[in-house]
DNA sequence: GATGAATGAGAATTCATTCAT
DNA sequence: GATGAATGAATTCTCATTCAT
């Protein structure tokens, strides 16, 4: 790789990389083409020369990364053995994760802007990863007999509350540190047993 | 009241309810005026008699029902005594409001639209009732030390995911019978140490 | 009738009758929609009250005036009796047609623009029309033997090329005075015979 | 000629080959250069190697054909002597034109695209040929008394109007087979007199 | 209060053309 | 000669808002 680089990067993605803090920081709908280019400083239909449309270039930017953090959540997920341990992986995954690119993340989790429902059934995706990991230690009795959806819900919210808070300044901007916590919470919260629940 | 009733409700309030719907189904930016008036029945410019523009649309259903959910929690943290039971009574408030008005609900926590930012500080909120009740719980020793923002963050998300969950079929469509569940789910993170912890 | 016109016209029929000028004078695809939103002294967002797109614009001003020139030939073709009085018939209701207005004429037969394919088959047209009355004549045995396809566009062609002179200067504006010759000599050309032709 | 041809026709013969389909298939207006690169299999800039402009591919498509269309028709109605033989030499001419190349025919005589109005007035022109043509017949008193513009008018739609018919699939696609017809039409049209018409 | 035509400012997108490589 | 990214103007269409009726 040499040492300097004479353009920043390719314009595509620059794009990307433009487009996704406009939307996270403004809406999908309401950042345009145009904001896009700007920020990125080329003519607006030079964008067109790499996405087919705004539409495309939201989906794509949607598709591949959600795709790739549900593999990644499955990898951290299969390594681990346990269901405490497969837990803990699979939200130090989600921490490093936003940490790693918290516009990103926030884009994925979200902003999303109705493109989940274009998702084909059955692609690989975060909140199944995070359901059949539980519903398998369910089966497997290592957990309390409970809803495998409401304990998926359980999980999700207190991962992605923290990461919400962070975006707005209410935590630091990092979840690593916290990682433990969330675990022992998520952990805590799975076994809790409300007061008329099945044994 | 009238024994006769030409019209059902009158005009502001069924704007009012179009537009809620409207707004979680397809967003804010991409319901048009017109989409609400012919949701209606009414023609364009009627909307004009009873918002002022539709900014002020969005802005009178976020700042009223934001503000009232607030002090619904509100009274509900004061009633109630001992940690625990301010707890419950606001995750009950929460599950109560949500199964009152899913869309609205749903409009308050998820749509948004960037009405937050517009919010005077110091408006009553319903995040930080939640942070208050928990930081006076803390400050009085009834909670283990920790963070009272991200302690807000894991009761916020231990609620708020189950009717992210409903809202897309994942879960029934009211939280009403897993109130239980969920006030033991909040406690149980509340009181989850992580290993190296403070004690 | 009003003596005096405040509005000289409702604004869709003005739109049509400039729409129609700049269709034939420049052709549809270089006629933009602000080209005759000027001509007609409106904003170009006006013109969409009146129709849904500018597809639907030269769709509607190409099927309702082209079914409705069919059903004309067709009812004049059906009064009159015997094959001569029929074909003259015919192009009297052409040269009527195009006289009365010369640039609908012109849009409907010359610059149609892909219009066509789009008529569903089986509708009312006036190029079937001639074509029908044609092959009547010939079942009956009122013309000599010939494709009754290469007769209809014999017709049409000692009709429409005239048009076509007049359009371009070559000929006077009006067809009427030349209807007597042009009905005469498609009735000479339909009785041709060439040379090794079936008597 | 080399005797080795890696590409099967110089790329300018190809653009030109692919440019007049494409014309004929969508419209001039509605053919982007970046179709007719792809048309090609070159890249849209390619194309500003071999022609200054969009509209100078179009212009020299049309001049230089529509010039020797002229120049041929007008060769062989000097080679023939009298008013039929040279009527029947030009018809021949157009038909023989058109099924060498169907394509090119139709760009000429129908597309046009206001071609026409650029020809500088003078320029060798089919329609002129076939009117001096006539004209001169009628000055040497071959023909019936009559406007020479109609009489051209005539025949020319008596040969387009079938081409157009093989362009819709209304007749067969080659011309060639109906010539003798033609010309026995075209020729009776010529001296049908009308009922009142001067002797 | 209500109507709906009209406005005018963008929005997304296309496209002929240029130019560095 | 060829490539293809980039430009910038133009195009179709949308939409919040106004206003005469």
């Amino acid at each position: 790789m040499p040492i300097t680089m004479a353009r920043p990067a390719d314009t595509r993605t620059r794009i990307e990389t433009a487009a996704l803090r406009l939307f996270v920081e403004k809406g999908v709908d309401a950042t345009s083409v145009r904001d896009i280019a700007q920020a990125v400083g080329i003519a607006d239909g030079a964008l067109y020369r790499h996405f087919e449309s705004k539409d495309d270039l939201v989906w794509t930017l949607f598709e591949t990364n959600y795709v790739d953090l549900a593999r990644r959540l499955d990898e951290l997920g299969r390594i681990a053995s346990g269901a405490r341990d497969r837990l803990a992986a699979m939200i130090t995954g989600f921490c490093r994760y936003h940490d790693d690119n918290p516009i990103l993340f926030r884009f994925l989790l979200f902003v999303q802007h109705g493109q989940l429902a274009k998702l084909r059934p059955g692609t690989a995706n975060p909140v199944d990863v995070v359901h059949d990991v539980l519903a398998a230690a369910l089966a497997r009795g290592e957990l309390p007999r409970q809803d495998p959806a409401l304990a998926t819900a359980l999980v999700l919210g207190i991962v992605l509350q923290p990461a919400t808070f962070a975006a707005y300044g209410r935590l630091p901007a990092t979840l690593g540190p916290q990682r433990e916590r969330l675990i022992a919470a998520a952990w805590a919260a799975l076994n809790a047993t409300s007061p008329g629940a099945p044994r």
